[in-house]
DNA sequence: GACCAGAGCTTAATCGATTTAGTGGAGGGC
DNA sequence: GCCCTCCACTAAATCGATTAAGCTCTGGTC
């Protein structure tokens, strides 16, 4: 089914039935026209063809999101929510990338509207951030996971960085912010590890802190008791766990729905900001 | 950059310049013809357009992957990476979509060779079955599984079923090949669930056996010897449990390589069989 | 010397949409 | 009656690739 069908059917050119069907303000055409054009598509079940429209407007109505080896859980898993949700409203879709590099290649077959490279992002060297805000974000949402420690009682403080390299960007970022939060607060530095004194340790995610709590059930210690950990953006796998992980919960459709419209150049809208609340459970 | 810019550079048509580049062998066009158009090519760069290709030919070089809710770790990694690979080595890309819904607009926009639809497969009731043996290869991956447990001396077996209803289809279709494991054997058939004398429970995946030592745990049961545990599918989540989880490792990139050449109408090639194997750690 | 085959190209059609630049006619003003 | 302005459309160009069809030589055969 071709736009050619449709003018056809309804005894109109082509591109009569583009306007009606774009709903182009330039043209005058009468109510009963666009009727007979919507009707005849709607009965023959048109649908334009992608990459016709892709030629000739020079990009493609998809958005590119890639996720490398980032598991889609948690926050991410919210991010591609608000993402879709927002661009399906416009007549986008976003498609994802797993794995690694040939970002380009995809781009090249696709050629998107837009390429979110979480990858870039998470390497804290993306200068296009098309992130809605996320990155900037973690500022609070670590805010949030050191004060619960803090409103706790805790005052030596340490912070479970990632093993992952690829993730050194975004930790240190992080690491940052925990400490300037803890200065705030007119405590001790935070440190990186466990060393001596530490009472609490915030994980980098919730990944790091299941390591942790793993690695001190192996010594006997117990969450938190002997250690109080939380974690940061929640899984789900830590409610699995005994004691189950406190953590921090982000809802990041919001910067998802922000992402979007910066990709499609509209104004910020009415997108709420973005909270994060602590999921307390056993383990701090 | 387009095909016109590198036919200008080098001296020759489009026409000339497209049968060089695709490697036309109908087409008679002297080394040195040849190797002008591709060095012009690569001096500027050219990357021909996808979609201008995808309007002509009909469907583009994407390959497109519904993932609907389901987590990417354990097997579907490896299946994506499978199939990326064998795509990437053939020209094509392979982009996912998460999400609930929408394939069809996704589908509509990006119009690709095809669509490998996860949700319809795990459902049970896909007539396409692009899957390059996955759904097939499960009897044998159960079997790995089942038969872990009665080497280990079990005779009376439970399967745990999980709880969300998309899964339902292929979870019956599990619990069926492991009742034929078990009849085989002349064993007792396998019960859903953990009545009385089952010593070993089989779980749909890893997902379905964390809950169950979550709860054992609540109850102040240990596996294995209150009970002993057995994963599907591992995810790397199994191993930060303790006991830690005992699992079934399915590398499915073999299946992932077979469904792109299917994609593709390649022949099957060479493509070896998958295996199964059983990571042992604590649970059973 | 006419004819043919093949090499080495090119011309132009094609895919399906969008969009610019008109065109023919009706109606209004003077 | 003439001119002008809108309305309601349409013809054709365009995006960038692929590919069927054909064209012009050169060299060889009879």
């Amino acid at each position: 089914m071709t736009l050619k069908d449709v003018a056809a059917a309804s005894g109109v050119s082509t591109a009569t039935a583009s306007f009606v069907l774009n709903k182009v303000t330039s043209q005058t055409i009468p109510e009963a026209t666009r009727e007979r054009v919507r009707r005849a598509a709607a009965e023959l079940g048109y649908v334009p063809q992608g990459s016709a429209r892709a030629l000739r407007e020079g990009r493609s109505r998809l958005v590119l999101l890639n996720a490398g080896r980032l598991p889609v859980t948690g926050s991410l898993r919210s991010f591609i929510d608000g993402l879709d949700t927002e661009l399906a409203a416009h007549g986008h879709t976003l498609l994802v990338r797993h794995g690694d590099g040939a970002v380009q290649q995809a781009a090249d077959i696709a050629d998107p509207r837009a390429v979110i490279d979480l990858v870039r992002l998470y390497a804290d060297d993306d200068p296009g951030r098309l992130d809605g805000g996320w990155i900037d974000g973690l500022a609070a949402h670590t805010a949030t996971q050191i004060e619960y420690l803090i409103d706790r009682g805790h005052t030596r403080i340490g912070f479970a960085m990632p093993a992952d390299d690829r993730l050194a960007g975004i930790a240190r970022l992080r690491l940052r912010q925990a400490r300037a939060v803890a200065s705030a607060h007119g405590l001790p530095e935070i440190t990186t590890g466990e060393p001596e004194g530490v009472t609490a340790v915030a994980a980098f995610d919730d990944d790091v802190a299941l390591r942790l709590l793993s690695t001190m059930a192996d010594r006997g210690q117990q969450a938190p008791t002997d250690l109080a950990v939380i974690g940061f953006d929640d899984t789900g796998y830590g409610e699995l766990w005994r004691p189950a992980l406190t953590t921090v919960r982000i809802d990041a459709a919001g910067y998802g729905r922000r992402a979007a419209r910066a990709v499609l150049g509209l104004p910020d809208g009415a997108v709420p900001p973005v909270p994060s609340t602590v999921v307390v459970r056993g383990s701090a």
